[in-house]
DNA sequence: TTAAATTCCTGTAAGC
DNA sequence: TGCTTACAGGAATTTA
């Protein structure tokens, strides 16, 4: 599934095909991934628009456009973006194409449709509320080890979940949480309701090495994830927690526990976390 | 304000 | 073999 690493990896391969560009005809075939605007509006506005500039926030992918105006994707579960020609196989679930005005196509597709596609102004989209307050880039230099541990102290929540929740930190998910928390040795399960402020430290660089390493390594393929031209990620080589309840710790080999919070599987270990 | 539960969605795999 | 069921989970929404 996408988090930041694999939101990297497609905006960074995205910037160079996409800026300069003028978006040429826009087919959506599935309007309900269009979140904003109405779905006619969404078709009728984008065509003709030139693509300034192509950032990466949190799990979205934000695409600025001529006139103030912003496209933005959010990848959910299984959606992909996916640069090919006209005549190219079309993947199934393939809700979106835009056609770019060198003849090429960027298509979205996205079989569970838990992702979204938004057009507006950053003012129009905030004030509809379909852009969420996000929490800081953990890899921007004003995230520090301070500012976590603030952000952290005193919540009764499982530790997970507010690593979870985006409002917190931006850009973190179920993969990446799991194995923040096996390298900084902590449990993720537990509130962090007096955490120190070593732990806090200990925390906020297994976050960034985690993030930074999946970055290296064209992000993690566990279901869907591909990048722009279809290719595999690797750092799902290099994950020593996630998805591996009940078999051996790289660390210390005692089997790894695999529970549920919030929903979501997390996996840990009791004898290396604490 | 915070925390927990619910909802959306389909491909895949396990179980019978 | 073929059917049913459980599971994967990001984030918006609802409830307490």
């Amino acid at each position: 599934m996408p988090e930041l690493p694999e939101v990297e990896t497609i905006a960074t391969d995205l910037r160079p095909l996409l800026v300069g560009r003028r978006v040429s005809s826009v087919d959506l075939r599935f309007p309900t991934i269009v979140r904003h605007p109405e779905p006619e509006l969404f078709v009728r506005d984008l065509p003709g628009h030139v693509v300034h500039s192509l950032d990466r926030r949190g799990k979205y992918i934000l695409i600025r456009l001529g006139d103030g105006l912003l496209l933005v994707v959010h990848l959910g579960m299984t959606g992909q973006l996916l640069h090919k020609l006209p005549g190219d196989a079309q993947r199934p679930h393939t809700h979106v194409i835009l056609g770019l005005d060198n003849g090429t196509e960027l298509r979205y597709s996205d079989p569970r449709r838990f992702g979204r596609l938004l057009l507006g102004t950053e003012e129009d989209l905030v004030r509809a509320r379909k852009l969420p307050r996000l929490g800081p880039e953990p890899l921007d230099a004003a995230f520090t080890p301070r500012e976590l541990h603030r952000r952290l102290y005193g919540r009764r929540a499982p530790l997970k979940l507010l690593l979870l929740d985006q409002s917190i930190l931006a850009g973190v998910g179920n993969i990446y949480a799991d194995e923040a928390c096996f390298a900084a040795g902590i449990r993720p399960d537990r509130p962090p309701l007096r955490l120190s402020r070593l732990r806090a430290g200990r925390l906020h660089g297994a976050l960034r090495e985690a993030l930074l390493r999946g970055i290296a390594n064209r992000g993690s393929s566990i279901d869907d994830y591909v990048d722009l031209y279809g290719a595999q990620g690797r750092q799902q080589e290099e994950l020593k927690v996630y998805g591996r309840g009940g078999r051996p710790c790289s660390t210390c080999g005692r089997p790894l526990t695999l529970i549920r919070l919030g929903g979501r599987a997390t996996v840990f270990c009791r004898r290396c976390q604490r």
